[in-house]
DNA sequence: TCATGTTTCAAGCGTATGTTTGAAACAGGT
DNA sequence: ACCTGTTTCAAACATACGCTTGAAACATGA
């Protein structure tokens, strides 16, 4: 391959090894994934995957970094779009436009992969944290993390500044479990026998709004707020 | 040691065993407990470990199994209470009350451990569904989501039967990682830079009842409320 | 004293896994 | 034709880990 190609989007071989890992650590989790599994999908001899990623950790570290900022990209964009309209109509942003620019990027359809593995992600870097893991969420997340919540700090203006902390992390955590439990075959599906469809993403999407706009309250009575 | 020694609280290796695991799990995680590890902790020789257990898979189960049901029990005696007064004063039960009682086992000061153990066996089982995770979670904790739903449907009896299982799952979910990051030098502390203290246990417990309570909605005005 | 169950000890077994190696073939650009 | 970077291939290496083994020591109750 030339030059160009191997410094902008990879060798063949290169990207044919990033989505087959995509693909098997949304299915199989990270840990889940080994060396040689990954080499027979991506139909790629094992040592192609150390001569361009080095070793296993840097592969993680590049795949999730990439889902990392993507959603980010996403999720800032969709801010801009919400303070752009809030700004034109004189008025803070509303929360519930707040948590669906959270939302969206896992929600819609184009993407349907990076909702789960950004929850994979995440709930690896809780179980068992890393350098690498660390490194991604020091170096895309944490910034993200402060802007966002001074967003919210605004659409929310009753809530303290130390409340808006804990209720940004407790909705991390609600929807990042939420993502890792979307199949038919998951724990609610069969709790509630068939009552509820995780897996159909508009309901999803509805249910997960609604329950993180009321998780930020409605503030004082003397609001008039829009809810449902 | 004597036979009922062994059939009841068993050897004091055995329990030494068990103490150490728990520390460990709840310091290293699931995965980062090795079985050589664990038996330097205890003071044991390996050997010893497998003589009592069988196998690693197995100590997990005993030991988790062991964290759920405790759990398990401490909530259901706590929504007896709670209905044993609500009934008395001729009134559902209240939506924070409900809350109180899911909460309660894991940020009161009895048992400092429980919280961070469920807390890790659930993001495990989420991570890496085993069949010793599977396990657990049908013979501990599938009855009591359902019996729990019950209660909370009464609490919130605005909400359809569906909106309370999309909203359990959800709850528990934003329980289960606010639990994993509850040390001084945890995501959240760090992000605040000082405004929030995840480690004080009083200010963990108000301000996740408050976040879980308003996630659960208010309602129609009944409660004192603004329309909608 | 004997029997039974417990525990230590150190060594080793089997296996899975990440990584490396070196030679060879291949492709594209100069 | 030559060079360089890419890829295959099969084998092996190193290591960590769960688990086992067999003998010996220990404890306790019958």
């Amino acid at each position: 391959m030339t030059k160009i190609e191997s410094l902008s989007l990879g060798t063949a071989t290169r990207t044919a090894i990033r989505n087959a890992a995509e693909e098997m650590y949304a299915t199989y989790g990270i840990d889940g994934v080994t060396t040689r599994a990954l080499a027979e999908r991506a139909k790629v001899n094992m040592a192609a995957i150390n001569y361009h990623f080095g070793n296993k950790d840097n592969l993680m570290l590049v795949v999730f970094r990439d889902v990392a900022r993507r959603t980010v990209q996403r999720r800032l964009d969709y801010m801009a779009r919400i303070d752009a309209q809030a700004l034109g109509e004189g008025r803070p942003p509303r929360i519930e436009e707040v948590v669906e620019a959270f939302v969206d990027a896992y929600v819609n359809e184009d993407s349907p992969r990076t909702g789960i593995l950004l929850a994979h992600f995440v709930l690896q870097h809780r179980v068992r944290p890393t350098e690498w893991t660390r490194q991604i969420v020091r170096e895309e997340l944490d910034d993200f993390a402060v802007t966002y919540m001074a967003m919210m700090r605004r659409a929310a203006s009753h809530l303290s500044e130390a409340e808006i902390h804990w209720r940004y992390h407790l909705m991390v955590g609600a929807v990042m479990m939420s993502l890792s439990d979307q199949s038919e075959d998951g724990r609610m599906a069969q709790l509630s026998e068939g009552l509820v469809h995780p897996e159909d993403r508009t309901e999803f999407r509805a249910q997960l709004i609604a329950f993180l706009v009321d998780s930020f309250g409605r503030g004082p009575a003397t609001h008039g707020d829009i809810k449902d």
